[in-house]
DNA sequence: ATTATCTATAGATCTATAGATAATGC
DNA sequence: ATTATCTATAGATCTATAGATAATGC
């Protein structure tokens, strides 16, 4: 399933991923041009032309611009919310959990194609469009508030939880301004170990 | 000095800052827009109307859009960094040091009149007109990355310093996200002796 | 008949420059 | 004479829509 279609007027160039939809394929356009050069300073003619077709025909697949930025976003938060999700339902003690979260999470905000995640501040995001998004966003949040205030044992209402939210999608910004990073399974340890520390687990 | 000139052609509209200078107004409301809106959301003839002069006006004291941004970016990181400086030159424990820069840092992030901090993620920043703000930047992260292992007491090539850096900056994502923040004095404070955990201070 | 593209374009910007002008200062 | 504004505009976009067309599927 998905890949090239059989169906529909050729494209005017050559496919961007012969293995995806033209969804895929929009959206992989657009998550490097936003995440390299920037949202507002990508144009959707520049999106179109690293996918093969031309500037309109991007609409046929998405309504507007913002469009592509919100699922772009959202399919970069769910990943780990589902896992937190997923991990509220174990019987882990809450330090395995924390840190079990923060690997995935480290893992997810690395391993992903570009770094979307760097688009996470953009004060466009405040808008109506990404309101799915930042509801996610803060369901992810609430996750490590919640796990942060079972290791710390402190009956919470502090900052902790935050952060330690904040420095673990502090990776985004070494991805982008770091020359070189440890591998990912690594960074994603030295990070969970971190975590318990900022929650002052061990005493 | 400062303040409105007596000399030149009248402004259209009322002054945004009567106690500031043309250049200062500009900076504002750029600031303002830059931050709640946008960078490229936000137009010249936005930044024009918020000042009360005609967008061309805006030319008579900056060369282009992109320097408006960069001289917010810069002054914004660069009282960190000054008082990185000056700490080093002082005989102070490297715990105590790195808590006041922290505490320093946070108070600069939380204090200034608009959130411009959220601007450093913008993927516009890798171009040339910002070339400054980030080898700033960049210094102040190697002072953290210093204090961090003086604390640790390790012979330092981990990740920690960049963590806590990362911890630092998160308190710009929470001032735009969170509906209710701590005072900036409490905030800095808890950050604080966050980063001296993350450090793995006091065993 | 349905699908996924294409061409063409409306309409709305937007940044930056050129040159004029209304103040004050000397 | 100098300064800080103004008016006017060139030239280059940019997003999104309308309607045509080239494939396959039935």
């Amino acid at each position: 399933m998905s890949s090239a279609p059989s169906v529909g007027r050729p494209r005017s160039g050559a496919r961007r991923l012969p293995a995806g939809t033209a969804r895929e394929e929009i959206l992989d356009a657009a998550a490097e041009l936003f995440s390299e050069r920037g949202y507002a300073a990508t144009s959707t003619r520049m999106i179109a032309e690293m996918v093969g077709v031309r500037q309109a025909s991007l609409y046929y697949h998405f309504s507007t611009k913002e469009q592509i930025l919100a699922e772009l976003l959202e399919s970069t938060v769910r990943p780990s919310l589902t896992y937190a999700e997923q991990l509220a339902q174990q019987a882990l003690s809450p330090a395995d959990a924390l840190q079990a979260l923060v690997r995935y999470d480290v893992g997810i905000l690395l391993g992903a194609r570009w770094n979307v995640g760097i688009l996470y501040a953009l004060p466009e995001i405040a808008t109506e469009p990404f309101t799915r998004f930042r509801a996610e966003r803060e369901q992810l949040r609430s996750a490590y508030r919640r796990l942060v205030a079972a290791v710390a044992g402190t009956p919470t209402a502090d900052v902790t939880g935050d952060l330690v939210f904040g420095m673990v999608e502090s990776v985004i910004g070494m991805r982008r301004d770091l020359p070189a990073l440890p591998p990912p399974d690594q960074l994603g340890q030295s990070v969970a170990d971190a975590a318990l520390r900022l929650a002052g687990s061990p005493r």
